[in-house]
RNA sequence: GCCCUCGUGGUGAAAUUGGCAGACACGCCAGCUUUAGGAGCUGGUUCCGCAAGGAGUAGAGGUUCAAAUCCUCUCGAGGGCACCA
């Protein structure tokens, strides 16, 4: 007997599954069908290749599309290639090959891994975001937002790596180190192109709701966003006309302010530099402040710093004392007002702080409402209460209070935001180019919009130069350029986009990849969007999917894109972690090859497998047995089918077993609900359970079931199932194929397993009919030996009864 | 420190969402098959017990006729945020 050869059934089927004429996986975009777009998040062509996680999110993507292809869907499933930024850009460094060469070199091996895995995507809409045709609109909607006032250039405290030479986003640091390459960030101040997202906060904020998205990242990007309600209030400096503002949550605390404290960057420093006494000392500190390392100032998070500003107070509002104003590191100068007033009694900060310099703590609420006096706190209490010690306002509850003396002080209601600007120069070779020339004589030029795409040009240097510039800067004959108002002197500009950039949008340029005119035609975008699926790692649950979600809105304010949202339902897939439970990692030596698993079990088995692991969102170690498992599997379904066939002959086709039909349909019913849900892993399992059938009743199969059997099996092993198809005398392609359906009434029995429980435990079965009466029930089961001997001489109190289910004879 | 998620056999996991805990698979054990191949087939496999039976979903308590599932606390793991006033 022949047997089960994934490496030559493979490479048959994925010879006919060319990528430069398959015409099935092709979508129709004028088509009058129900459309689906199912996405995954485009990888970065790295010099690794592929990775089993690429592989998991991939083969789930896969599994929809070629599932609701057979639905009769017009199917999107397009793939690409996010080859700008630092990963691209670091290899090619190391490996001292030209960045572009190296992403030439590494997409044609990802496309051959992609394609080895038998993945059904539309290849006419390949993009790149490295493609000057693509980022022709990637510079484009830069210009939209600069057009908008969202992008502006400011001198900004910014985050730089070290290692990677440039600028990060808030985003890109994680425990003050670089995300890429875990370096410790500095802190530089530097004039730098910023994309006003703040402005959006609210609505991403908002539209949240709208979305069908794992609640964690949902959550995370809540937080992130990082919305507070409070108030902003103003102390007036003494002697002086000048107010200090602060903002505040807790405006109810207002009475038991003590001092204020200002970002060493606060203006007012300046601006009152005269009146300061000791001058020295503040200069001092505000020079240890500037310089100190993120590690220092890690470091310093418990005891805190700070120096008074001698000679200023300033007046609270509310009790109209004079009380001393301070400056320290631990106040923000990008949050809020750059000042806050200082409550010891309710802030734990601010207790630390009081308590380092000996400063004056007030209690103005208490957690118990008659209490003549209070004893003294040992730390800050930050919890409600009522109000004591604040004058009129004596046992008021402080959310109460909290209105009253925002009103009495003249405060302004106000809402802050955690979100930033998101700062959007690198200083690296590898990246768009922004579209901007310098005139000495009419400041920032945006390069008209007939100019684009502004060409990245090739160099021979592209290391990065460790300045504020990039490495286009010593390109003199690119940088020089005629000023496109004034025609004068001008220069471009050098700084790239981030890495981000490219993928804010890449959704929208698959649905018309080669549009000279536009980004996307209306028509077309009308008619694709929103992504229905789109499927990747949670890693990005506050950088792409935020950064996207903000370009969209703007390109939907602009009348670009008709729809709020870009991804209408989100699936994170889960780590597949290494055998050993840990995270993957070279240094670990604990990673798998795809390629390895490929070679030795086939890509129908590696699909399977990871599908069958476990939930598509859980972290599951990697357990290079249980592909075993997968592989005896398709084996088994490939010696029944071709046993089948060669025994066809000599068996009627009619006996057929009601038993096997019923479960086929259940099997099929099982296997639809389980895809539509993401359980790939229950579905598969329905599978095994009903192969395990059809062997026990080998001589009872029909074509039929057969060939449902193999219809079923199609989008998870696409290859073997189109083998069998095609053993089983069909000319046709199972992508054009129709999904089996079920018949409900075939899928319930008639006669169900009746639970008998004495006092909830587990005493007895019986099959019965399905829709048997409580009443019925009770006289069978009461007559039942093993019911009696429980029962014994007690009488049952009460009866509970779930009908087709259980009953519970309670005594 | 704060927030979120999760703890089920030797392993990955399943459980119609409050109704038979451990489906399906890996591994292991026994047997069969001249069988050297990560082969196939049959049976077994939560724990204690010869059995009847009992215990059991991290631990303790609670709600309920009934809890892996709901509530409270404790412990443990993973992730996110981290001086945001």
């Amino acid at each position: 007997m022949s047997m089960y050869n994934p490496k030559k059934i493979e490479s048959k089927w994925q010879k006919r599954w060319t990528k430069e004429n398959f015409e099935v996986w092709h979508a129709d975009d004028k088509s009058k069908k129900r459309k689906m777009y199912v996405m995954d998040m485009f990888p970065y062509p790295s010099g690794e290749g592929l990775h089993v996680g690429h592989v998991e999110g991939y083969t789930a993507s896969d599994i929809m599309s070629r599932y609701y292809r057979m639905r009769g869907l017009n199917v999107l499933h397009p793939m690409g290639w996010d080859a700008f930024g630092l990963p691209a850009e670091n290899y090619a460094i190391k490996k001292k090959i030209h960045p572009k060469i190296v992403v030439e070199k590494n997409v044609k091996n990802f496309t051959k891994q992609l394609r080895r895995l038998g993945f059904g995507y539309d290849w006419q809409r390949e993009i790149n975001t490295t493609d000057p045709e693509y980022y022709r609109w990637t510079q484009w909607i830069f210009l939209q937002l600069l057009k908008q006032g969202l992008a502006y250039e400011a001198e900004v405290p910014v985050n730089w790596c070290p290692s990677c030479k440039t600028v990060l986003a808030n985003e890109e640091v994680i425990n003050d180190k670089c995300d890429r390459c875990g370096t410790l960030v500095e802190r530089k101040q530097l004039k730098q192109w910023v994309l006003k997202i703040t402005a959006y906060a609210e609505r991403l904020l908002e539209d949240l709701a709208v979305l069908d998205w794992p609640e964690k990242v949902k959550e995370m990007q809540k937080h992130w966003i990082g919305r507070s309600e409070g108030a902003e209030l103003e102390f007036p400096v003494a002697d002086s006309n000048l107010k200090i503002k602060v903002f505040t949550t807790r405006a109810d605390t207002l009475p038991g302010a003590t001092y204020l404290v200002l970002a060493p960057e606060h203006s007012l420093i300046t601006t009152l530099g005269a009146r300061i006494i000791n001058q020295s000392s503040v200069k001092d500190y505000l020079e240890k402040a500037k310089h100190k390392s993120e590690l220092e100032r890690m470091a310093e998070a418990q005891t805190k710093t700070g120096v008074e500003l001698k000679g200023i107070t300033a007046i609270n509002p509310y009790t109209q004392k004079e009380i001393p104003v301070w400056v320290s590191d631990y106040v923000l100068s990008s949050y809020g007002t750059g000042a806050i007033m200082s409550v010891p009694a309710h802030d734990e900060r601010d207790f630390a702080f009081a308590k380092e310099f000996g400063l004056p703590v007030a209690q103005v609420v208490s957690e118990k409402k008659d209490q003549q006096e209070l004893p003294e706190l040992t730390e800050a209490y930050v919890g409600d209460g009522v109000m004591f010690n604040a004058g009129d306002l004596n046992g008021l509850p402080n959310h109460i209070a909290k209105d009253r003396i925002i009103e009495l002080v003249g405060g302004k209601k106000r809402i802050n935001y955690k979100l930033r600007d998101w700062i959007f120069s690198r200083q690296r070779y590898w990246g768009e180019p922004i579209p901007v020339i310098k005139c000495e004589k009419c400041g920032v030029v945006p390069v008209p919009e007939k100019d684009l795409p502004v060409l990245l040009p090739r160099v021979k240097n592209y290391q990065p130069t460790g300045e504020a510039e990039s490495p286009l800067a010593a390109i003199k004959k690119w940088v020089n350029v005629k000023c496109p108002t004034c025609e004068g002197p001008a220069k471009r500009e050098t700084n790239t986009m981030p890495q981000w950039a490219g993928s804010c949008w890449y959704y929208l340029r698959y649905l018309d990849i080669s549009n000279k005119e536009e980004m996307v035609d209306k028509a077309k975008e009308k008619y694709w969007m929103p992504v229905d699926v789109y499927i990747g790692g949670v890693e990005h649950a506050v950088l792409h999917l935020l950064y996207a979600r903000f370009w969209h809105k703007v390109l939907f304010d602009i009348g670009a894109v008709s729809t709020k949202e870009p991804f209408q339902k989100l699936v994170n897939q889960g780590l597949i972690l290494g055998p050993d439970g840990q995270k993957m990692s070279k240094s670990r030596g604990n990673v798998v090859n795809p390629d390895e698993m490929i070679e030795k079990f086939g890509a129908d088995s590696l699909r399977l497998y990871e599908m069958f692991m476990g939930p598509l969102e859980d972290a599951k170690p990697w357990q290079t047995d249980g592909i075993v498992g997968l592989y005896r599997f398709l084996t088994r379904i490939y010696n029944l089918v071709i046993g089948f066939k060669k025994a066809k002959e000599k068996l009627a086709d009619s006996d057929k077993s009601v038993a096997l039909d019923r479960l086929l349909h259940k099997t099929i019913k099982k296997v639809t609900e389980d895809i539509e849900n993401f359980r790939f892993n229950t579905a598969i399992s329905a599978m095994m359970i009903l192969l395990n059938e059809m062997e026990k009743n080998k001589s009872q199969l029909s074509v039929v079931s057969c060939q449902l059997l193999v219809k079923l099996l199609a989008p998870f092993a696409p290859h073997l199932a189109q083998e069998l198809w095609e053993q089983l005398g069909n000319e046709t392609l199972l992508d054009n194929e129709v999904w089996p359906e079920f018949d409900e009434k075939l899928t319930e029995d008639s006669e169900v397993e009746l639970i008998i429980q004495v006092n909830g435990r587990l005493r007895d079965k019986v099959l019965v009919s399905k829709v048997i009466t409580q009443k019925e029930a009770e006289e069978l089961v009461l007559e039942r030996e093993k019911v009696k001997e429980h029962l014994g001489k007690k009488k049952p109190k009460k009866i509970i009864f779930v009908p087709g289910r259980l009953i519970n004879i309670v005594i």
